[in-house]
DNA sequence: GCATTTGTTCAAATTTTATTGAACAAACCA
DNA sequence: TGGTTTGTTCAATAAAATTTGAACAAATGC
């Protein structure tokens, strides 16, 4: 078989290093962690798709952060494994979903419905505690803000398909 | 003047407990300590104004995170001074915004939309080296992902106002 | 079977972030 | 003025999150 080059790799250019920074950025304010910016914005601004092994070594991370990182985007939809590939490879591709509405809705999906729903029912709890409450001023109270966090909450939940739908065109 | 109770603390009862452990929570997704979701939360189900020592004793936390939530917490329009208080007292009391709307629009304003102000300028200098780039292939590339990102960054500007306007009821 | 390549897992090390606490400043009063 | 109370700042510490790297597993080909 045709003996790929499997020398040093290319280092990180300007642009892409500008990339990467955008990308880190990124989604830091969106609570996930500096390797991931890194791995998405690679592949982000890649002609190609790229192994595990290639984002190890041209970004100069560890193959365990690399291998989670991916499972974390393939989680959020924001990576695929590009299939086929032709040739008997073994090694994986992985290329970056692009579409914002895919994203969204991916990072709505895994990140914040589950905080959504679980809040949802925490706060559900609150409102039992606050009617059991004796001194019938205090459980007015309590029942006052419980019901002012399950609108909130109530809120919150209508506006995500809302945002997905604007970001989707 | 009166002498008024300086004595032993209340305890943290069961309800204000989980109505801790809520907003804690609520706050590590919006990436804010612990702390201030303590603080916000007590002063949130607390029927009077409270104190930055009523906090350090109630919540066990030292003076310096007190005041350090605090100044976050108002720089975000979440808490406000309570004024007046009648008698000569000194010290200043700290109640809770509790309209979705304020509290949206202040995240907004100090935690999204720097972001956004800041991606903006970086993306457009990306532009400016993906203009730049002198294999003609490569432009081609580079300027379709960097126009991309600035579609982006363009919806996520354009969709902070309907969510404001959505959440404020 | 064995050797090789590719990728995962997870405890340990590192890095980052949050919290503390002591020194300091500001306001007030006697 | 000196003493007291209230609140801030920031270097040191503690806690939490991220990353590493080595052991392991799975798949392939000889």
């Amino acid at each position: 078989m045709q003996e790929l080059d499997h020398g040093t790799p290319q280092e990180i250019d300007s642009i892409e290093r500008e990339v990467l920074a955008v990308f880190v950025d990124g989604v830091r304010v969106l609570g996930l962690p500096p390797s991931i910016g890194e791995i998405y914005g690679l592949l982000f601004i890649s002609q190609t798709p790229l192994s595990l092994d290639d984002l190890v070594q041209r970004l100069k991370i560890s193959k365990g952060s690399a291998s989670q990182g991916l499972r974390t985007l393939k989680s959020l939809g924001a990576v695929r494994e590009t299939d086929g590939n032709g040739n008997g490879e073994r090694r994986t591709y992985y290329e970056p979903a692009v579409e914002l509405k895919r994203l969204v809705g991916g990072f709505i999906r895994e990140q914040i419905r589950p905080h959504i729903d679980s809040g949802r029912h925490k706060i559900k709890r609150l409102g039992d505690l606050a009617s059991a409450e004796t001194d019938p001023d205090r459980r007015k109270f309590l029942l006052e803000r419980t019901d002012r966090l399950d609108h909130w909450i109530r809120n919150g939940g209508r506006v995500l398909p809302i945002i997905q739908r604007i970001l989707g065109q």
